[in-house]
DNA sequence: GTTTATTAAATTGCATGCAATTTAATTGCT
DNA sequence: AGCAATTAAATTGCATGCAATTTAATAAAC
């Protein structure tokens, strides 16, 4: 192996652009379902995480905790809340006791938008077989590790 | 399970965010190295397509050819090359054959960039044990087939 | 209590991604 | 040859991502 291996490159270059590459392609096969919600990719992940907020948490969540959630900072997420606050599915307030946080709640069309998304749910995993699940069970725990690993 | 059962919502959006959040996260980890090459991830990756091609292929690849390895259309890769260019790391030539193809040829400094960026290479891949480059491998192998199954 | 430091959003600037349209060149068809 | 269909890039428009700065509000320090 010379000093100058640039075999190495390409493979090692495989699993970060097959993450990229694979990331993208899972948000193309979204994309009809979300073209008929109105909703982009982003925006359809802000949306889940408010609905599943709803159910788990008794206060509403700050833009800074979905940030978290989402890993997207308020640079990313004030003009994508704006359009979902445009659209009639989210309402932006700040909070009272402390007048920097804006909170998010859901308005009744954004609570409404969930039932249309399940019956879609489904519709996008029967693309896929049994076999695959399991694959795809393996794949997302691998994911799990490798993002630990890369927040230490 | 209700009719409205909400678990299979994030349950099944697992995969889906885990991708792009690791996606994204890799890229992350990727960024001091490529500001140290003056390079975005994207840029970085044609470069490596170039890269490579110089040494499998006679022929330069063009632009069609990059969006095919890349995924990616004229409309991001267009102004894409074009920064490239002005960088001076790859020369844009239209073909003399079909006027409508845009030949991609690396620069003498394009060239000498490859060898930069080999060293830290291993730097990268340093930050992980054994153990996790064997599950990279495996993670690598999953994300192949659902890239298949995805563009089936 | 005032000043300083910290924090949460918003804003600005730049580089993607990607759909849709446009332009220019080549192919196919008759 | 002449014309319609196809193809490769470029362009346009919009929505991210994200670094860096700014603004406003709260917390900390003295």
């Amino acid at each position: 192996m010379s000093a100058f291996d640039t075999a190495g490159l390409q493979l090692d270059n495989q699993l970060c652009f097959k993450l990229y590459a694979a990331s993208r392609a899972v948000i193309r096969a979204y994309k009809p379902m979300l073209d008929a919600l109105g909703l982009t990719y982003p925006q359809y992940l802000a949306m889940l995480v408010l609905w599943e907020w709803q159910e788990q948490a008794p206060e509403q969540p700050t833009l800074k905790a979905l940030g978290q959630r989402l890993q997207l900072d308020s640079g990313t997420l004030t003009p994508l809340l704006k359009r979902l606050e445009q659209m009639g599915l989210v309402q932006r307030r700040r909070a009272q006791v402390d007048e920097r946080e804006v909170h998010l709640a859901l308005s009744e069309a954004g609570r409404t938008l969930q039932a249309q998304v399940l019956p879609l749910k489904g519709q996008l995993l029967c693309q896929f077989g049994d076999q695959d699940l399991l694959e795809m069970e393996g794949l997302r725990l691998s994911l799990d590790r490798l993002l630990a690993r890369l927040s230490e």
